[in-house]
DNA sequence: CCTCCTGACTTTATTTCCTAAACTCAGGGC
DNA sequence: GCCCTGAGTTTAGGAAATAAAGTCAGGAGG
């Protein structure tokens, strides 16, 4: 197995391959590795849920629009949530699901990767902070991920990890 | 500004919204949110580096993987460093740069996504964990994600952070 | 009752992207 | 001179994205 961090200089250790099909990284990605499907994700939790909204704010053709809704709630990533406006009909609004708000840390991974290497020349456009100011334990201050381990070491630094193989791993053999 | 956490349902509080285009998540997908852009990358970190490698690895076409690269390496993710084997020509193979290293935070929370909700049925393929074997301060226990606040405000639950404009935010008005 | 209006989609045509497979190109070995 | 390898490029076909127009179900207004 050979460290995650491509500064492992010897080839020669690697004997034996996850196969990388097979690997949680690829099926996310199916799921919401599609154009739009994440910005749509981004949207949701900024408050969006109707389809004109999701429209309007990210200037998405309706059709794909239609059709990234319904793969994401297909994925079960969002959810179909009939709705009633006072004097019009129902109609149907989108809403995360819990599987859909646990994308939240991918999305400030992301959110913190692109502030650091693309951010506009004035700074970000968005801090994600903790907690909303209306409640009593305000705190207020910008949110970073963090890598930590399961013995309790905090603030890895991303290259203090390697892959090792799982329960599920299935192996190739090297050329 | 409206709490991330979709379960705001006050619709009405929000008076003004950051402008989604000007955001570093859509600057980040723009540049690695391309299909296969993120399987490459994940691949560097487990040690690929060759264009055969890549290939082989992932089952890309020829042509995708050289344009893929070719982006990557434009975006400043990677860089073509050449090599030569004993006996034959000088050729080259891509590297993470640290900012393509710097990707490790998000690909490690995609992982947990995806393992916990897409993973097999025998458990995750892959663990990532703290440490190479070979370090002397070895740990190998597994590594996770986690959000923290600049207060120290430690392991934040995803539903406790919301969206605020940065410095270089701009504004939509609601209609 | 008829028409207009709105939000939520479909349909259609055009362009762009992806895949697969064949081909090129630069050396080194035989 | 001919073949081999790794690293691409070219080409042709199919799938997906974009843009713009059209549909459809009700409610409101006249």
């Amino acid at each position: 197995m050979e460290i995650v961090n491509s500064g492992g200089y010897d080839r020669a250790v690697q004997t034996q391959r996850i196969d990388p099909v097979n690997c949680s990284v690829a099926r996310a990605l199916a799921v919401v590795g599609e154009r739009w499907s994440l910005l749509i994700v981004r949207e949701a939790l900024d408050g969006a849920r109707r389809f004109g909204e999701f429209r309007a704010r990210l200037g998405i053709a309706s059709n794909l629009l239609a059709a990234r809704l319904d793969t994401l709630v297909a994925a079960g990533v969002m959810r179909r949530v009939p709705y009633q406006e006072p004097g019009d009909r129902q109609r149907f609004e989108y809403r995360l699901t819990d599987q859909g708000l646990d994308l939240r840390p991918t999305l400030v991974a992301l959110l913190e990767w692109g502030d650091k290497y693309l951010a506009d020349p004035q700074g970000p456009s968005v801090i994600v902070r903790h907690r909303p100011a209306d409640d009593r334990t305000a705190c207020g201050e910008p949110v970073r991920v963090t890598l930590e381990c399961a013995a309790g070491h905090t603030h890895l630094p991303p290259e203090a990890i390697y892959r090792a193989p799982g329960p599920g791993a299935r192996f190739l053999d090297r050329a």
